[in-house]
DNA sequence: TTATGATTCAAACGAACGTATGAATCACGA
DNA sequence: TCGTGATTCATACGTTCGTTTGAATCATAA
């Protein structure tokens, strides 16, 4: 069998489809985009894949295989580091989230690239993709949950589950990176290059997460509720 | 002229426009949809329009022009009321998000379907869509940042605009109401129907995002700080 | 009633889409 | 060295895309 080639080709159009998804959304990229980035011949695809939808599928199997499964080793360590006690929520939320956002230093992993494309995809219409992102994802999300029940006894599941899905929101949007309203401006924040911008987005995006994961419980009915500011 | 036609054929397709870019994407939704589900000729979009693109502007402009003049008018009477006071965070927060969030309940200004269209939208990769938001809300941008800087002087610029981002993260997720990975799934949550969750999701992320606002500042470069939770 | 400009309509345009086909080319075991 | 299965290739299929066209139809002012 002639396994070279073929590697080769499946990888260099994972690749391809992997930064045209990122940039121009499924829809918005064609077959032709794709293999002519990859330079292999328009068939390829549908050779070793069958399919442009399971092409999709398998740029995200990829790099979610792997994820998911870390995201587990380090669930599991920090259980039994923990014995009986209840980790801290910072800890869930680290190995969670900060685990999905160390991938953007690892160019083995996909990198920006990766994650870009997986925020851009958690608002994606197409059924689907929500599909198999769910179903990706059933395994691991259970745990993670579980673990902040047990985390936060004192806070009713369902606001500790609109968290999580709070916290998945600002995360997303933030590795996603399209910034549509130009929210983030260069020149007005400081004179640093997108490495130092990588770098400072994570403890930033860290804090911000937690504040949101232990405000207050919401006075359901009232307008919102203001207890003074204290930062730093 | 006959107005009576003309307008009522524009509206017809700007609904069913904004509902199928609702739930398809733009680049999903094709114009041979629109036309069929407004149940018009098929060229008249691009009469009253010009094209899809322009099509997709005006169905932004007709929701976001009233959205930030009342965005814009609720900061100025907060901004009278304190005088040289600065506000409190929860109400620019109130004014920027929960101006948006009511709209949920305004079926004359698009509600959820509109909502859950630009919450979609702002991680929508196609340039000339990020173009065109980023001109409609420059405006109110600015004077959103300037008065979040004024109420909370102490906190690095910087720190504040990044929690901006984050916060319209938070927010464009949870308006979406995609839910890829399935995160809240309703029988774990609680008996209620949708009118109900609509209700309910307002306060839960006002807390959330006012939480993440007030979250104790980065400390860059050491691992995530952890005071210990309190809720409630 | 007739003239006029706005609107609607059926039909067609060329281009681009995802996919399929069958021959050519390759690597490699016998 | 030859045969075989895996892979690549050029090409074409049928469909759908956004847009355009020119005639038909409408509402209104003169």
């Amino acid at each position: 069998m002639a396994e070279v080639r073929n590697i080769d080709t499946r990888e260099r159009i994972l690749d391809a489809a992997e930064r045209l998804f990122m940039a121009h959304g499924y829809e918005g990229t064609s077959m032709r985009q794709i293999t002519g980035d990859a330079a292999v011949n328009l068939a390829a695809v549908n050779y070793h894949f069958g399919s442009k939808e399971s092409l999709m599928q398998e740029v995200f199997r990829r790099r979610l295989d792997w994820l998911n499964e870390e995201r587990m080793r380090v669930l599991n360590e920090m259980e039994q580091a923990a014995g009986d006690n209840p980790l801290k929520p910072s800890q869930i939320v680290d190995g969670f989230f900060g685990t999905l956002l160390r991938m953007a230093d690892d160019k083995e992993r996909g990198g920006v690239t990766f994650l870009r494309l997986l925020g851009r995809t958690l608002t994606e219409p197409s059924e689907f993709i929500r599909t198999f992102l769910a179903d990706e994802y059933a395994g691991v999300m259970e745990r993670y949950k579980a673990a902040l029940f047990k985390a936060l006894p004192d806070v009713p599941k369902a606001e500790i589950v609109w968290r999580f899905h709070f916290m998945l929101g600002a995360t997303s949007y933030a590795i996603a990176g399209t910034d549509a309203l130009r929210v983030v401006t260069d020149w007005q924040i400081e004179a640093s290059d997108t490495v130092d911008r990588t770098d400072r987005l994570v403890p930033r995006l860290m804090s911000f997460l937690l504040g949101g994961l232990r405000a207050p419980l919401p006075q359901f009915g009232s307008p919102a509720e203001d207890a003074d500011v204290k930062v730093a």
